[in-house]
DNA sequence: AGATTATATACCCATATCGGAATATATCAA
DNA sequence: TTGATATATTCCGATATGGGTATATAATCT
């Protein structure tokens, strides 16, 4: 067998990072092919892959608008993978207020608060 | 260029359903890798090769037992994903007074609390 | 040293990927 | 209809994958 596809789950579909990027854009609303390609520097025909895997696994949903399809984001189904991620939560917070965690909170610049 | 390897980060690596069951087992505590074999009904080669992959991401740390290896989860390697998935959070958290999504919640047998 | 156990590595193969480039489809405008 | 714009699809090539199987390395025991 080989990789698992990209379609196969929002798992798969959301480890490539433009496809998260256009998520971040779509989050803030709806958005044509060609305005994600020039936000985000690609090419139209990458976009419009991109997309195509989005909206196979449902995290994308799209609308006809003239010459135009309008996409918006479908969050609905991240939230398997932050239920799978949240259970390890306590994992990085319960050491907060260990002396090594503390020192690499502060190295990297981040707000150990 | 091709699909980014799975060892490039977080999200890829974890991409692969055998590695999420992997980190669940190691959640608990620390594993063998006949041990993990054995638990997840894999060969012992798939295993060492799962856990290769999450080691390169920084998601497990080994500890040389006698003629073992114990392997331990580092759940800080998570954070990353936990947070970019959280900013969608409210995606799916303020439409639950929505009938539609209500219903939904019934049919898929979800507590709607 | 030789035998046994535990783990890692190497090799093969079918499959999917992502980007690039070209082309097809669709919608509107004149 | 012809032309322009917006998007989708197709073909290509380099690359990595994950399972299977066999083999190598490592540590322990007698």
């Amino acid at each position: 067998m080989a990789r698992r596809p990209t379609t196969a789950d929002p798992f798969n579909a959301v480890a490539e990072p433009r496809r998260r990027q256009i998520l971040d854009l779509l989050a803030t609303g709806e958005r044509s092919v060609n305005d994600l390609a020039g936000l985000l520097n690609l090419k139209q025909p990458q976009v419009s892959k991109h997309l195509k895997v989005l909206k196979a696994v449902g995290l994308v949903n799209v609308r006809g608008a003239g010459r135009r399809r309008l996409y918006t984001m479908n969050g609905d189904k991240l939230k398997p993978i932050h239920d799978w991620v949240k259970r390890f939560e306590r994992m990085w917070a319960e050491r907060l207020d260990r002396l090594d965690e503390y020192l690499k909170e502060l190295q990297s610049g981040e707000d150990p608060g």
